[in-house]
DNA sequence: GGGGGAAGGACCA
DNA sequence: TTCCTGGTCCTTCCCCC
């Protein structure tokens, strides 16, 4: 039944392979599938999840007909050069065959399912599952008759089994009892791998040669019944759930009167032990695998589970004849899209997989096809993988349908907060940040942002998440996303030695205090820019800018104190040393709060535009909005290029004396910028003191930093931004009227709302800046555009109209 | 063609 | 009424040499 069921199940009898009773788990033997399926169905049919599934179904289904496609033009020639290659690569990997070590795979029973029953042992008799009713983590036995099994939720196991008690999860309990459990592992292999709380890869060929020295009273073990009062009791309990743990050795009455047990050298011996002792530690029972590698150790400890073991001998031709008749789903790592793709090509069994191996090398990819080579040959691998290194550190939430920004942003920060205080706990600091979304439709986003230098506390984190968010409610404004999940995570983790320099060279870089002329000097004395002059006249740019640097610390120094710290953005002195609190302020001051003085949080403040763009959208369009194709790379750039460009041409149309220029100012990671792209000739350049920045090919900027989130490049260009060699698109759409800016009260020449939305985005952050601007340095009518630079970057691009470069060059010296 | 980042999936417990 | 969480790895696409 084991050995069709599955697969049967999933090539289509009518219904959804993803949504069917999966029953290739221990203890689901002859259920009665299709009663089970219908019960599946009637509940999930018509719910969003439902739908969803039935997209992604659609899709591999999809990917299966391009298989096939493929499939049928593959030629005889193709074929024979593709088994070649596979022959070839088989002898290889037989040569390199190892089976000289013995790998044991355990798993606890129904682990969560099993320590809730011990703690309370009414359940044992019962259908039970632990979980939520929107999600069970795993089922006892019981409930496995009845089809209700882990990954399913609790309403519809509830149906399946109407008497099913649900008992909420409690993870400190079953990590206590993984540490009891792992205790006994170290004993058989101090380097043992856990996979999760309930389930270890050992090695234990070292033990076993230790272990044939020695004498009878180390391999024997007291059952021990625990207090006299409770024996009674817990001599019904244990094992909880199953009576039949073999137990075919000798029981001996120890001089206490409780039964000792005696156990050989052997392999099996030896683990028939290390699942005794923990039973008898945690009243739980295990299931075992010994193999020669991983992959078949992990097959066979689900061979006789519950509470067995199975054991396949070190020689050759054992696990060949092992494999043969082994279902491929039942090798982990592949899943239900796998099975169904090898299904599509009549692969069920591995001996189909070695059959077709060289069909198999055309139509998958390297690692893919290299994958099923090892499966099919019984191949793993062979020594336990010591504590490799983690890659990324996540969390995230499902919640109710959430609409709400406010909701949205504070939810995101908290994500933010929780995943810093992870990162803490292991003192991890990582390079990209990515958010992730599910809209109530199930639909997944993840939207990532990699930074030059490695982040982890939450103001970092949430600098750039808030960023990502925005991005996305930006994207489907002015609907709200309608999200009923969020998460974040960390990853590109920094080396150790990475992690040090980064909080001095920003301090440094923001303690006004300090001399920093390294800064500049180190720009302006930048080789490669001698290497490239730009076309435009240069001899505003090293003059300018030292100039200007006095002027301004002449002027805007503090008489004293290193106490103080600069805010690039409102050239404020922060009168703090603790980069959290400074860190509060900046973020402030880029979204554009600290202007009033007043308490708005940065959610409070993004709603702002929005709303205005809800009203006015329902005015134009009744509601309806329409999506343009995704705009992609360059492209996108371009476009928010031009919409700056545009802008600032039409503020100075008719006045050509005026000279303008042109300040881009680039937060980012990106290794390489193409400034054609942007539209600029850069004569200055500018950045923190740990950026690396120099321009190559005459147009393009490189970008790194190994020591700074975000590296901040101005470029400044004497005849301000080169317009795009496109003109401005199409301003109007004939159908609409046109738009009133609710900022600036200005009819706006579009009522294309991506671009509308931009100009009262401008305008508002224009307002802001402006006011900053006027404080600072006196009034000028600055235009300011900043957008996500596609290949992680955040890109500012501001232009000063009817200013001479120096003032923006100035300008551009104290960010 | 290859390297690298981003996005999206497959898969696992 | 109600379909998780936190990981890893792979594939695909795009951009840029």
């Amino acid at each position: 039944a084991m050995a069709t069921g599955g697969t049967s199940s999933s090539s289509g009898e009518g219904f959804l392979s993803r949504m069917a009773l999966n029953d290739n788990k221990a203890g689901m033997e002859g259920l009665n599938r299709d009663k089970i399926n219908k019960i599946i169905m009637e509940s999930s049919k018509g719910s969003r999840f439902y739908e969803n599934e039935l997209k992604k179904e659609q899709q591999v289904n999809q990917r299966i007909e391009r298989m096939m496609l493929q499939k049928a033009h593959i030629t005889e020639q193709q074929l024979s050069k593709a088994q070649a290659q596979v022959e070839k690569m088989t002898s290889d990997l037989e040569r390199g065959r190892d089976l000289s070590r013995v790998i044991v795979h355990v798993d606890m029973d129904a682990f969560y399912a099993a320590v809730e029953t011990r703690d309370c042992p009414d359940l044992m008799d019962k259908p039970m599952a632990v979980g939520s009713m929107s999600m069970l983590s795993t089922s006892n036995y019981h409930a496995r008759k009845f089809g209700v099994r882990a990954a399913m939720p609790g309403f519809i196991a509830k149906k399946l089994c109407p008497n099913l008690v649900i008992v909420p999860i409690n993870f400190d309990k079953y990590r206590a009892v993984s540490a009891e459990v792992r205790e006994v592992f170290a004993d058989y292999d101090p380097h043992f791998l856990p996979m999760s709380l309930d389930e270890a890869y050992l090695d234990i060929s070292d033990h076993l040669e230790q272990r044939r020295g020695w004498p009878e009273a180390l391999r024997t073990h007291l059952e021990d019944h625990g207090g006299l009062q409770e024996t009674v009791e817990l001599e019904g309990l244990s094992p909880v759930l199953f009576e039949n743990s073999p137990s075919s050795s000798p029981c001996l009455q120890d001089a206490a009167g409780g039964e000792v047990e005696v156990f050989g050298t052997c392999a099996e011996e030896a683990v028939r032990e290390m699942r005794f002792r923990i039973e008898q530690k945690t009243s739980l029972t295990a299931s075992a695998g010994i193999a020669p590698n991983m992959m078949l150790a992990k097959v066979c400890s689900d061979k006789n589970k519950p509470n067995g073991q199975y054991r396949l001998p070190s020689n050759r031709q054992a696990v060949i004849d092992f494999i043969q008749d082994l279902p491929v789903r039942k090798i982990s790592g592949i899943g239900k899209v796998t099975e169904k793709m090898l299904g599509a090509l009549g692969i069920t069994s591995c001996s189909h997989l070695g059959q077709e191996m060289a069909l198999l090398a055309l139509l998958f990819s390297e690692t893919s096809w290299h994958h099923f080579l090892h499966i099919s040959m019984g191949l793993g691998s062979t020594h336990i993988e010591r504590d490799g290194e983690r890659k990324s550190m996540s969390t995230e939430r499902t919640f109710g349908e959430m609409g709400a920004l406010e909701e949205q942003f504070s939810l995101c920060r908290e994500l933010c907060q929780d995943l810093a205080q992870d990162l803490q706990k292991e003192a991890l600091k990582g390079k990209t940040v990515t958010l992730k979304l599910k809209n109530v439709n199930f639909e997944v986003k993840t939207r990532a942002w990699t930074l030059p230098c490695a982040v982890a506390t939450t103001e970092e984190l949430f600098a750039v998440a808030k960023d990502l968010l925005k991005t996305e409610i930006d994207n489907v404004s002015p609907q709200p996303l309608r999200l009923r999940l969020m998460g974040v995570r960390v990853s590109n983790f920094a080396s150790a030695d990475d992690k040090k320099p980064l909080q001095k060279s920003i301090v440094g870089f923001l303690h006004k205090k300090q001399t920093d002329s390294s800064s500049t000097s180190q720009i302006s004395s930048h080789k490669p820019v001698k290497e490239h002059p730009p076309k435009s006249p240069g001899q505003t740019q090293p003059s300018a800018c030292p100039s200007m640097v006095q002027q301004r610390q002449g002027q805007e120094e503090p008489e004293s104190g290193t106490d103080s710290l600069t805010c690039p953005v409102c050239f404020r002195e922060v009168n703090t040393t603790e980069l959290t609190v400074f860190n509060r302020h900046v973020d402030q001051c880029l979204s554009g709060v600290t202007m009033g003085q007043n308490n708005h949080t940065d959610t409070e403040l993004e709603r702002g535009p929005r709303v205005c763009e809800e009203e006015v959208e329902k005015e134009i369009t009744g509601g309806k909005r329409e999506e343009g194709p995704k705009e992609k790379g360059s492209e996108l750039l371009s476009r928010c290029m031009l919409d700056s460009v545009g802008l600032q041409l039409d503020s100075s149309a008719g006045d050509h004396t005026e000279s303008t220029t042109g300040l881009l100012l680039y937060e980012t990671s990106t290794a390489n910028i193409s400034l054609s792209t942007v539209g600029l000739n850069p004569v200055c350049l500018n950045t923190c003191p740990n950026g690396d920045v120099s321009i190559h090919r005459a147009n393009t900027l490189k970008v790194s930093s190994q020591s700074d989130p975000r590296v901040r490049v101005c470029l400044l260009s004497p005849g301000g931004p080169r317009p795009m060699t496109t003109p401005k698109p199409e301003s109007r759409d004939h159908r609409g009227p046109a738009l009133t800016c609710p900022v600036c009260q200005e009819t706006q020449d579009t009522n294309d709302l991506t671009l509308f939305n931009r100009h009262v985005d401008l305008c508002l952050n224009q307002e802001v800046l402006h006011d900053n601007m006027v404080k600072a340095q006196g009034p000028h009518p600055l235009m300011q555009y900043h957008a996500n630079w596609p290949h992680g970057g955040r890109l500012k691009m501001l232009a000063l109209k009817g200013q001479p470069p120096s003032t923006l060059c100035s300008y551009a010296q104290t960010l």
